[in-house]
DNA sequence: ACATCTCTTTGACTTATGTCAAAGCACTTT
DNA sequence: AAAGTGCTTTGACATAAGTCAAAGAGATGT
């Protein structure tokens, strides 16, 4: 129990809060442990509580009727996911699966309500989280519609880059799972990838990756100028 | 005054609150007229509150490099926009327009900050209001990535076939719009109306619509089925 | 080191959807 | 009614991206 005070404190959605609140909280988590690839939950199911993300990473996603995934989010340490069933009432709308072995905490629907009704903090805490995450669904959304795989490409790797030391970077995901997360398929992926190295944009190896030309890439990130 | 508390009450994000608590909101509104096709915010502008449609019509919108545009949202009388911006403290994501004359309420982000705060009620109703356009984002990634244009379509034309009366449905926005709704472009939404009426799934003229297989436009929207 | 997986790359091909241009329609304005 | 304006439809065409299949590369475990 105390530990989980202590690893409550990382965690952005609960920035802020007093010492009793956390303990509040520490009293209704579980935990729960699991290896790569488990099921969390799948689209539909009854939202009986949410999770936060102690180690490890999760995979949020959508799965069409032929097969092919779109990857929503991917989660780290400290980040929350399932929040928003809570809220509604409805099923979770995709599934959740651990990317590597990981450790979660579950918040139960009924214990976590009455709580969030008690506290303003978390509650402000709560509809922060989900602005943000809006607004990153609204910038995918601007992605799929608008931009070429491309254009997604280059500003995944700007940003990856921002993220990273200077000069080389390393993907951290597979190049499959990065396919996922722009909305396309590996093959495709690979393609341009080899057509970015062709033109000097970047030069990659394996999971390396070395910005070239970063206005380059820029152009086609921001103004959809062709590869 | 008294009116604008009047007009609170059917808001779904305000529902529940005491008399009080729609005195304070009546007192930091703003009303706003605005005729069709005026700006409210573009994208990136400094959030300096949010928005409630009284009566009218407001489109929400991504623009692309070369002009094409993806509406985010539709809202009517009673709907909210603009809160994400309140709480992320970052610019406007998106466009927001009016579709026709509409008649708006602006609320102050300072004022209306001050006013959460203090009313638990109206924090969850905001929670909630969040967690549903989430749901509903992550909805339209599903089908922008997952989907082809027909499935979105007849997505679109079975849920607006709940809403309407038996037989015969108008569709609320013009063929354009729809277009931008689904993704696409008109010329690619027209050929595909032409071709669900070739074979049968639908018989449309102008805006009347009548859902002649609805299995059939299901088998479209869910299972993928090509046309 | 070898065999076994899984992930990634490449090539040939198909297809859905966007582009461009023109014609058709529907509505308002005069 | 005529003329203008903005949507919608249609056709011919271009192309980004998906499919299928096979080969290559990297890991992992025995």
């Amino acid at each position: 129990m105390v530990d989980v005070v202590k690893q409550l404190a990382g965690i952005p959605l609960f920035a802020g809060l007093s010492k009793s609140q956390y303990e509040a909280l520490a009293r209704i988590a579980l935990r729960r442990s699991c290896r790569k690839g488990e099921l969390i939950f799948s689209e539909g199911d009854a939202g009986t509580g949410f999770f936060v993300v102690l180690t490890g990473r999760v995979k949020i996603f959508k799965v069409s009727a032929d097969g092919k995934e779109q990857i929503l989010h991917l989660f780290g340490p400290g980040e929350s996911f399932g929040e928003v069933s809570v809220f509604t009432g409805q099923g979770f709308p995709a599934d959740a699966v651990t990317a590597v072995q990981s450790a979660l905490l579950f918040f139960p629907r009924q214990a976590f309500g009455a709580l969030i009704q008690q506290n303003p903090a978390l509650a402000l805490n709560m509809i922060a989280q989900l602005s943000r995450r809006l607004m990153q669904f609204a910038g995918l959304i601007e992605d799929l519609s608008l931009k070429e795989v491309p254009g997604r490409l280059a500003k995944y790797l700007l940003f990856l880059s921002e993220t990273s030391a200077a000069g080389v970077m390393t993907l951290d995901v597979s190049k499959g799972q990065l396919a996922s997360l722009l909305g396309t398929i590996p093959e495709t992926l690979s393609r341009i990838l080899a057509k970015m190295n062709r033109q000097e944009l970047i030069r990659s190896r394996g999971a390396q990756i070395r910005i070239l030309d970063r206005r380059g890439l820029e152009e086609i990130a921001l103004e959809g100028k062709k590869l």
